[in-house]
DNA sequence: ACTTAGCACTCAAACGTATGGAGTGCTAAA
DNA sequence: TTTAGCACTCCATACGTTTGAGTGCTAAGT
């Protein structure tokens, strides 16, 4: 059932007033609003019944009224808008980064968010296992050394050292080299793995004592598998008076800090902005607080996240104005940074 | 002047008493311990004096005493003794840590102390500018790509990619590389800078568009010399009555979290364990806080800190003997996971 | 000269009570 | 359907009182 035009108005006003004030709303503060032309008791009754269909709720029988979360999920939804121009906001600071590692910008690119929006920050590292791989090196570096070197499309080269039990001669080790650049560049990255790799060594006629060069190599190409997420602004969550018990800051802090990786919502396609609001989070100790993500990609192949996480009283509507416009700056930081460098 | 044998009973009983209940020490309360067999109204004289002195502090007029920081610095130094046999806990743990990449190591660390102690923890990775450089590497990828490889002695190998202007031919580079590694291994990381790295090219006579390289290169090289600090397990903060006050609480962690790097004593020479007693810090948002440090090493050739946060309230004797356990066991496992395996 | 009992004094914390005021829900009239 | 009026609820705040742990000082005891 649709609500009535002016329940709405007076759903968002209340909620308007609440985002600012963290006080509970009675009917005579909107009613002295220009806009609301009805009297207190009207008002009253209207808002009787959005508590009755769960958007409003009563912290206790004599005082005003606060959202609910069901409230805010429809002013995310309808009644909030969308605001004009603020995105702009702090990509200066954005472009002025200078870190050349993907994980470490991006953690700064946390902390630019918690300055920003004086919110804690939740970023996460993408996932790049889509990226296909461009080639594949073993450098020789003594008789039972090897550096294994894999370079992804994206430029972002990773290395690890291996050992080989004595045995291995560099004439092998080459042919090996040679044989899986010729059948594995190409395809991506979570393909590879090091099964794979050792049918490409038998086919070649190649030594079993290559094996652990496979398991080191299934190794190195999963860790372009693993995201890592950061926190950044903890402290910001203690500035809200929801949060004035510290019973309440203190779990909530020891849930994000425990296992930050469970916070990014992998399996959701976002796009754009997504708004989490309090129960929607899933989890107990997230139920009275909210998130906002953006997305952000590296190409095509790609995704992280950039998003904040707050008591369910937000600014909804700048925050994920403000949000978006980063990560849209982000992208292009990116693109600069890690794409076109190897056109 | 040294204290009365009969005052440094007093104290440690006090500090004692403290750290375990946060409560101001009244003497009636030590008056009924055992071993101080005096009136009530002697230990209060004593007390009186260890105020004059500034080992005590007064909340309130009528309240007990406290310990100031020259009491505890007193406490640590000469009252607290070792304990016995706790140190080990938490080092089987430690030793089924599976991570290959020291960082991450050394973060998942951070989160082991936290768990241990229950304290936030600081815990830094070494600077490993002593490193010597083992060998050298150039890849090419394609006409203008190169990948740079780093191996030092520890075999923590760093990789890089480097783009080129088209007109360095495959056979420069590969001279260079062999030039470079002739006349750069074995010596410290910290020695090689993009300056030397010139002067080598320029002796053999090689292209000075393999500038660009050397400015990589030392990037690269740099990266080695840089530290990272983790803070683990902020929330713990909360559970100390002594930041029952949220404001308090909120400066701490701002302060925590602002620039990490600064909480850890390079300058310093810490031998085993560093125990810095609030003012002692410095800093002015740490002055109701202290910090213990353990040191660790890796190998000969550099050092990093573990260490927690807290109120100037904490068992000092106890804390510290974990942390030295602990870094003990990291020590072990370092050598381990990368040291031993490149023998 | 040191120790100790005794006592007046201080002050924070806890408790109970009263008061004010914002807000609601209901009723009845417009 | 809207609105004025009114009784009722309940939190927040302030205020006064009490309680009790603790001190500092004095004077007596060893």
């Amino acid at each position: 059932m649709e609500l009535s035009e002016r329940k709405k108005q007076i759903l968002k006003a209340i909620i308007g007033d609440y985002i600012r004030t963290a006080e509970p709303i009675g009917s005579k503060t909107l009613a002295a609003r220009p806009e609301l032309s009805f009297s207190s008791a009207t008002i009253r009754n209207e808002m009787s019944e959005l508590e009755d269909l769960g958007y409003l709720e009563k912290p206790h029988t004599s005082a005003g009224r606060i959202p609910s979360p069901l409230g805010y999920r429809l002013y995310v939804d309808e009644l909030m808008g969308t605001p004009d121009q603020l995105e702009e906001l702090g990509t200066d600071q954005l472009m002025q980064l200078k870190v050349r590692e993907l994980d470490r910008l991006i953690q700064e690119v946390g902390k630019l968010v918690t300055n920003l929006t004086e919110y804690t920050s939740v970023t996460s590292t993408p996932v790049l296992q889509r990226t296909l791989l461009r080639q594949f090196e073993i450098v020789p570096i003594d008789q039972t050394s090897f550096v294994l070197v894999v370079v992804p499309e994206t430029g972002s080269v990773r290395s690890k050292m291996v050992h080989t039990v004595a045995g291995v001669s560099k004439d092998e080790v080459e042919l090996l080299t040679y044989v899986l650049n010729q059948t594995l560049t190409g395809i991506p990255l979570s393909s590879i793995t090091s099964a794979r790799f050792d049918i490409v060594r038998r086919a070649a006629g190649l030594s079993a004592l290559l094996g652990p060069i496979a398991e080191y190599m299934a190794e190195l190409i999963e860790s372009f598998g693993t995201q890592q997420v950061f926190l950044e602004g903890e402290s910001k969550l203690l500035r809200f008076p929801e949060y004035r018990d510290i019973q309440k800051a203190q779990a909530l802090l020891d849930y994000l800090g425990e296992d930050s990786g469970k916070l990014i919502p992998l399996h959701k396609k976002i796009d754009g902005v997504q708004i989490m609001i309090g129960p929607e989070n899933g989890s107990n100790a997230l139920s009275n607080a909210s998130m906002i993500y953006a997305k952000y990609d590296i190409g095509e192949i790609g995704q992280g996240v950039i998003g904040i996480v707050g008591p369910t009283r937000m600014d909804y509507a700048k925050l994920s104005a403000q949000l978006a416009g980063f990560a849209k700056g982000l992208n292009r930081l990116i693109a600069k940074t890690f794409l076109d460098e190897h056109k």
